[in-house]
RNA sequence: GGGCGGAUAGCUCAGUGGGAGAGCGUUGGCCUUACAAGCCAAAGGUCACAGGUUCGAGCCCUGUUCCGCCCA
C-alpha cells in the first residue's frame, strides 16, 4: 500500500533530494553517441563574482523548461554551463579584499596579485554555479566552463592572432573613453550617459591680429588649454568674413587657426566650436579632417598635464573652477548659462570618464558586422520577439571599431611583444624567439588585457572545444537557441554572431529570443541601494523552487518588461499546492495502476481527455514559439478550473457511490491518465513537485524527465462530449447563481425542477448525480411540462426552465431584485443587437454568417426576456397578495 | 535629436475587424470527507485623447498627450 500524501506540498523536503538523483542518474548529460536529434544552448555566462538575482532566475528558468522539454522530446540536450571571468568587477572586488588586508594591488606585483584572484575564485567563484543548481537547472555539469580556463585562453590567443594577421585588429592611436578611476580604457558601450546639470561657458577667444575676438561656448572650459583650432559652419553668415584669421587660446595665448567643418551647429550656443582633439571623440574626427595636432592636457589619472602651463598637476575638475576664475579676471568670460547635457560615466564605478588619446588594441569591426547583419536578414539566426532586428540592424549599421585592451591585470593577455631593439610588434601565440626585422632576441609583453567580452564572443564556440576540432563541436554547433536578456543584444549577442561567422563560417545559433528585465512591482529597476530586490534564493526557500519558476514563466510576456512582486509567488504557491493536492486525491481513490480506457469512459471521462489534448497543443504552440507565459496559462487553467474545479468534482459521486465497478474502473483510469499526462506537461515548468508526485503514482516509476512528453493526439478528441459537458456545466452555473443570488447557504440541500425540451432533459438525465452534487441538490425532477410552484425562484438556461421551490424560505423580494436584475441586463444586451439588425448597411454589406449570427442571438435574447418577464409578473402578483394579505390583517 | 515599446477592471496583463477578458485583489456566503495555500457567487471598464477609414474599431490610418527603454 502506498503512502498517502500529506496535506499540503513541503519543498523544502525533497527539492534537494530529487536534484541530486537527477544527476546521478546522468539525467542532464548529452550523449555524444546518440543518434538523436540535437538540441544545444550555451547559458549566458554570470560574472563569476555575481551572486543568482532575478534576473539570473529568469533567464535560467526559461532554458531549463526549454531544455527539459527537448529532453523529454526526445532530443540529445547539451545545455552548457559557465561563467565569465568579468574582468574589471572581478579584479576591484579582490582588490577590495586585498585592501581590508591593507594590501595594495601595485604592492603584491601582477603575477602575484593573478594568483590571489585566481584564489578567490576557487573559494567564491562557483557560489552562482551552486546557486544555479537550486533552481533546479538542467545543465550538463560535466562541460561547465570558464572564460579564463586554459581551453578557453587557447581560443582566444587563436581568435586574437588570426583577426591580427588579417588586419581586422590592429594598434592605433585613437581618442577612446578612459576610466580615471579603474585606470584603463573602455568601450564605446561600456561608457553609459546621464543627464548631468553644468553649465555652458561663453569665453573670448581674442583674435591675434587683434581686431576683436569671437565667442565660443563650451561645457568643459578646463579643456581650451588643449585647443587647436576654433570651428565654424562654412554656411554661417556671422563668420564668413573669418577666413585665415587666427586667434589666441585664452590664458596660454597659444595662436589657433579658425576653421570651417559643417560639423558644427550653427543654433547651439554661438556657433563657434573650440576644437579638442586629444579631448572629445568629435573634435578628434574634426581634427583628423584638417589635420590639426592633438594636444594631451589631461592625464590617466584626470589631473592636468605639463602642456597645461600653469594648471599642471590639478585635478581635472579642480582645473575648471580655477579658469572660470582666471577668465572672469581676464574679462574674456562673456557668460554662464545653466545646461542640463548628457555625461558619460564608466559603467563599472560610474566615475565621469574622459575621452582621451591613446594607443589601444583595436578591432575593426565593419567587415565583420556585414556578415553578423547578413545572416540575420537571410534568416539564419531567427530574433525573438522580431522587433529587436531592428535594433540589432541599427547598431550593426553605425558599428564603430571596438577598443578592446584593457589596463588592467585579470584578464587575457594580448598575445603581442615588442622587440626591445627595434620596437617591432611580434604578434603571436608563443612568445617570438627571434625579431624578424632586426634579429633582436630581447621582447617586451605586451601588459595590457582583453575586454572581457572579447572571450565571451567566443562562448558558442569555444565551449565547445574549439580550435580543438571536437566531436562536440560537430555535434552542437551551432546551437539551437540562445536565450538573454536585451541589455547584453550589443555587447555580447551581436558579438557572438560576428565572432562565430568569422570562425566557424556558420551562425552560432539558430534562434535568439530575447526576453524582458524584471523590475519590481512600482516598475523600478531592481537594486541593492533602493532596497526593492527579490531575493531568487529566499525566495526558493519560502515558497519553494517551482512557485517561483511558475511565477518567473507565467510574467515571461514577450515585449514587456515584467513587473515582479512577492504576493505573486505566493500566488503562484498556492497553485503548487493545488496540483499536490489534486494528486492527492487522486491517489485517495485509486488502489493500483489502471490501463486507460478513454473511449469507454463516461461523458466527464471524454470530455477532459479532449481538453487534455487541447491543452496538449496550446503548450506545444506556445513553447515552440517562445511564448512561456501562455503555455503556463493553458496549464494554470486547464488544472485549475477544468480538472480540479469541475472534472474531480463531477466523477465525485462515480468514485464514491458507483455500483458498477467497471464503470468506476474506467473513470479511475482516465484520472490516473489525467494527471500523469498533467505531471509530465508541467515538469519543465515545475520540476520539483512533478517528480515528487510522479514517485508517489501507481506503477513501476523511473524519473519523470526520462518519460516522454505527451503528444497531441486528435483521435482521443470527442466533440460531442465537449459539447454536452459544456451544456452541464452551464446548467451547474445556472443553478449555482440563482442559490447565490437569493443567498441560499452552500449547505442548505435544495429541490430543483427542470422542465422544458425532452432531448435536453434526456440528456441531463444522464449526469443527475453529479449535477445534483455540484448543485447541492437534495432532489432534482425533470418534467417535460412543469408548472412553477408559486413560492419558488426561476431561471431559464437554453430552452429549459429551472425552478427552485423554496416554501417557507423565499425572500420574493429579493427574487424580485435578481430578476429585474437580470432582466435589465437581457434588455441592454438585446438593444445592442437589435440597433445592428436595424441597419440597413450592415444587413446588406456584412457577411452573411454574421448576421444570421446576430439575428440568432436576438431570438435567443428575446425568448429569454419574455419568459424572465413573465417570471417577474408572477413574483409580484405574489408579493401584492401577500400585502393585501397583511393590510387585510 | 533619432528609434522602439507602452497606455484596456483597484493592480499586473491577455486580446490582429463582428458578443470587452484572465490572474491577483475587493465584496458576500461557506471549515461541503483532495486542498481555508480551499469552495461558491458577485461587483467592477467613455479600452489615454481627438479625428479618419469601415455596415461595424480596443484592434487599421493620422495627429496629440503622458510613461518607459535604447542610440546619438
Amino acid at each position: 500500500m502506498r503512502k498517502v500524501l500529506e496535506k499540503s506540498y513541503e519543498p523544502s523536503k525533497v527539492e534537494e533530494k530529487w536534484y541530486n538523483y537527477w544527476v546521478e542518474r546522468g539525467l542532464f548529460s548529452a550523449d555524444l553517441q546518440s543518434k538523436e536529434k540535437v538540441f544545444s544552448m550555451v547559458i549566458p555566462p554570470p560574472n563569476v563574482t555575481g551572486s543568482l538575482h532575478m534576473g539570473h532566475a529568469l533567464n535560467c528558468t526559461l532554458q531549463d523548461v526549454i531544455a527539459r522539454y527537448k529532453k523529454m522530446k526526445g532530443y540529445n540536450v547539451l545545455w552548457i554551463p559557465g561563467t565569465d571571468h568579468a574582468g574589471i568587477a572581478t579584479q576591484n572586488v579582490v582588490e577590495r579584499e586585498l585592501a581590508q588586508r591593507g594590501i595594495a594591488r601595485q604592492e603584491l606585483g601582477r603575477e602575484e596579485f593573478i594568483k590571489e584572484v585566481w584564489r578567490w575564485k576557487e573559494n567564491y567563484g562557483n557560489r552562482i554555479i551552486n546557486q544555479l543548481k537550486r533552481l533546479g537547472c538542467s545543465c550538463d555539469w560535466r562541460y561547465q566552463r570558464f572564460t579564463m580556463d586554459e581551453g578557453f585562453s587557447k581560443a582566444v590567443k587563436e581568435v586574437f592572432v588570426h583577426l591580427y594577421k588579417e588586419g581586422l585588429i590592429f594598434q592605433g592611436d585613437y581618442i577612446i573613453n578612459w576610466c580615471p578611476r579603474c585606470q584603463t580604457a573602455l568601450a564605446d558601450l561600456e561608457v553609459e550617459y546621464e543627464p548631468h546639470k553644468g553649465n555652458l561657458y561663453y569665453i573670448r577667444y581674442l583674435r591675434e591680429d587683434k581686431r576683436g575676438y569671437i565667442t565660443v561656448a563650451t561645457t568643459r572650459p578646463e579643456t581650451l588649454l588643449g585647443d587647436t583650432a576654433v570651428a565654424v559652419h562654412p554656411e554661417d553668415e556671422r563668420y564668413k568674413n573669418l577666413k585665415g584669421v587666427y586667434v589666441l587660446v585664452p590664458i596660454l595665448n597659444r595662436p589657433i587657426p579658425i576653421i570651417f567643418d559643417t560639423y558644427v551647429e550653427r543654433e547651439f550656443g554661438t556657433g563657434a566650436l573650440k576644437v579638442t582633439p586629444a579631448h572629445d571623440p568629435n573634435d578628434f574626427e574634426i581634427g583628423s579632417r584638417h589635420n590639426l595636432p592633438a594636444i594631451k592636457v589631461i592625464d590617466e589619472k584626470g589631473e592636468m598635464t605639463d602642456e597645461a602651463g600653469p594648471y599642471k598637476g590639478l585635478d581635472r575638475f579642480v582645473c575648471r573652477e580655477r579658469i572660470v576664475d582666471d577668465l572672469k579676471e581676464e574679462g574674456l568670460l562673456e557668460k554662464i548659462e545653466p545646461l542640463e547635457h548628457s555625461v558619460g560615466h564608466c559603467y563599472r564605478c560610474k566615475t565621469i570618464v574622459e575621452p582621451l588619446l591613446s594607443k589601444q588594441w583595436f578591432v575593426r569591426t565593419k567587415p565583420l558586422a556585414q556578415a553578423a547583419i547578413a545572416a540575420v536578414k537571410e534568416k539564419k539566426t531567427r530574433l525573438i520577439p522580431s522587433n529587436w532586428e531592428k535594433v540589432y540592424f541599427e547598431w550593426l549599421y553605425n558599428i564603430r571599431d571596438w577598443c578592446i585592451s584593457r589596463q588592467i591585470w585579470w584578464g587575457h593577455r594580448i598575445p603581442a611583444w615588442y622587440c626591445k631593439d627595434c620596437g617591432n610588434i611580434i604578434v603571436d601565440k608563443e612568445r617570438p624567439v627571434i625579431c624578424q626585422k632586426c634579429g633582436g632576441k630581447e621582447f617586451r609583453e605586451e601588459t595590457d588585457v582583453l575586454d572581457t567580452w572579447f572571450s565571451s564572443a567566443l562562448w558558442p564556440f569555444g565551449t565547445l572545444g574549439w580550435p580543438e576540432n571536437t566531436n562536440e563541436l560537430k555535434m552542437f554547433y551551432p546551437t539551437s537557441v540562445l536565450i538573454t536578456g536585451f541589455d547584453i543584444l550589443f555587447f555580447w549577442v551581436a558579438r557572438m554572431m560576428m565572432m562565430g561567422l568569422h570562425f566557424m563560417h556558420e551562425v552560432p545559433f539558430h534562434d535568439v529570443y530575447i526576453h524582458a528585465l524584471i523590475r519590481d512591482e512600482k516598475g523600478q529597476k531592481m537594486s541593492k541601494s533602493k532596497g526593492n530586490v527579490i531575493d531568487p534564493l529566499v525566495m526558493t526557500e519560502k515558497y519553494g523552487t517551482d512557485a517561483l519558476r511558475f511565477t518567473l514563466v507565467s510574467l515571461a510576456v514577450q515585449g514587456r518588461d515584467i513587473q515582479l512582486s512577492e504576493k505573486y509567488i505566493k500566488g503562484y504557491r498556492h497553485f503548487v499546492n493545488k496540483l499536490w493536492n489534486a494528486a492527492r486525491f487522486t491517489l485517495l481513490n485509486i488502489e493500483n495502476y489502471i490501463e486507460p480506457m478513454p473511449e469507454r469512459g463516461s461523458v466527464a471521462d471524454r470530455w477532459i481527455i479532449t481538453q487534455l489534448q487541447d491543452v496538449i497543443k496550446s503548450v506545444k504552440n506556445s513553447l515552440e514559439a517562445y511564448e512561456f507565459d501562455k503555455a503556463a496559462y493553458a496549464l494554470y487553467h486547464f488544472i485549475w478550473y477544468e480538472f480540479c474545479d469541475w472534472y474531480l468534482e463531477w466523477i465525485k459521486p462515480t468514485l464514491y457511490q458507483s455500483r458498477d465497478l467497471e464503470e468506476k474502473r474506467i473513470t479511475q483510469g482516465v484520472l490516473l491518465e489525467t494527471l500523469s499526462t498533467i505531471l509530465r506537461l508541467l515538469h519543465p515548468f515545475m520540476p520539483f513537485v512533478t517528480e515528487e508526485i510522479w514517485h508517489h503514482l501507481p506503477g513501476e516509476r523511473e524519473s519523470i524527465l526520462e518519460s516522454s512528453y505527451p503528444t497531441y493526439r486528435p483521435e482521443l478528441r470527442d466533440e460531442s462530449a465537449k459539447e454536452e459537458m459544456e451544456l452541464m456545466i452551464g446548467l451547474v452555473k445556472t443553478i449555482r447563481n440563482m442559490r447565490g443570488e437569493i443567498n441560499i447557504p452552500p449547505s442548505t440541500k435544495i429541490k430543483i425542477i427542470l422542465s422544458g425540451n425532452k432531448d435536453l432533459l434526456d440528456k441531463i438525465a444522464k449526469h443527475k448525480a453529479p449535477i445534483a452534487h455540484l448543485g447541492v441538490i437534495g432532489e432534482l425532477l425533470l418534467t417535460p411540462k412543469a408548472q412553477r410552484p408559486t413560492y419558488s425562484s426561476a431561471s431559464l438556461w437554453q430552452d429549459i426552465e429551472i425552478f427552485m421551490p423554496l416554501k417557507g424560505i423565499i425572500d420574493l423580494e429579493a427574487e424580485e431584485r435578481r430578476l429585474d436584475k437580470e432582466i435589465g441586463k437581457i434588455v441592454k444586451e438585446l438593444s445592442i443587437h437589435q440597433r445592428k439588425l436595424a441597419n440597413e448597411d450592415f444587413l446588406s454589406k456584412a457577411p452573411k454568417a454574421v448576421v444570421e449570427k446576430e439575428r440568432e442571438k436576438t431570438k435567443a435574447l428575446d425568448e429569454k426576456l419574455i419568459r424572465l418577464k413573465t417570471n417577474l409578473d408572477k413574483v409580484r402578483s405574489i408579493i401584492r397578495t401577500n400585502l393585501n394579505k397583511k393590510e387585510i390583517d
